[in-house]
DNA sequence: CGATAATAGTTTATACGTAAACTAAGTGAG
DNA sequence: CTCACTTAGTTTACGTATAAACTATTATCG
């Protein structure tokens, strides 16, 4: 095992700069996070990845594009094709090509995965509370509101 | 006025929100910060658990057995195997079994592996700063101060 | 002492993230 | 019309996350 000096010398490294510990702090607090919601959506048979795509199928109420579909998470273009097949093979989805351009794959969520997605709403919200249930509602809010900001002064990611 | 429905409304209804919200910013936040770090760790070789490995032991100034290198990132213990193959293979950690005890494997930083580090440091500050900058000291601060809190009430997650 | 449990690490199998190269279909300039 | 360009999506290749099963070594209990 180590020695003494070399567990002192492992205390002596501090964060250079704020701004690393709050990067840091983020990438810890998301990992936690996704453990406990992959585990959730685990029991329902779906990844995290999965769940999303599902969610925001959902949200549009109408068949999307595939490429639209990756634009709206964060899955570079060559990974949504294997999604996808994987939640076709599952029953969840559908593909279908569009008539007018025929490049285009439009992708609908089956009546299985909004029964689906109706059992995992409550899970969900009660997983959020647990998670986030011992900061006050300032917090949260003050929360939100740092991370928007983060965001909204990052450079353009797109090359 | 029906003080009882505004007092609901108030009390659940926007909170559940707030702290779905707050998590989603969370994930968004480090998923582009994560785009950007994966960027500059790649112009030098390396992915992000790579460096975050090579962290860990120049952090610890001695070698550590491959298990505690999974406990302290959030690697699981099966990934951190193939991991330090890949940096084996590319002459940043050397594997050396510890004598007194025939199960433990230890990992060791390389020369080659401390000047890349060291390479590292500064364009790591700089983009911290870059992605950071534009929130004040305080807010970055208290972005810290809330993502520690989120962390420190989360379940224990070791089944 | 010997059976058995616990620990350290690897292997195997599936899913996903990413870059690069590719196919198929639509668009536009000459 | 034809050839180059663009767009939508897939294939390929590698690195990683995770669970489950496995090997090797050490610890423990009766």
């Amino acid at each position: 095992m180590s020695t003494r000096l070399q567990h002192e010398l492992k205390k002596k490294q501090p964060f250079e700069v704020a701004e690393q510990a709050a990067a840091l702090g983020l990438v810890r607090t998301n990992d936690q996070l996704q453990i406990h919601f992959s585990r959730l959506f685990r029991q329902f048979g779906l990844t995290p990845s999965q769940y999303n795509v599902l969610r925001i199928l959902r949200g549009e109420g109408a068949p999307l594009p595939i490429l639209e579909i990756a634009d709206r998470t964060v899955t570079v273009v060559p990974g949504i094709t294997g999604l996808i097949d994987r939640l076709e093979a599952a029953g969840l989805v559908k593909r279908a090509r569009c008539d007018e351009d025929r490049r285009v794959v439009y992708v609908a969520l089956t009546s299985k995965a909004s029964k689906l997605l109706a059992k995992l709403d409550q899970p969900v919200v009660d997983l959020h509370k647990r998670l986030m249930g011992h900061l006050s509602r300032t917090e949260v809010n003050e929360l939100t509101r740092l991370l928007d900001k983060v965001r909204s002064g990052l450079p353009e990611s797109e090359p």
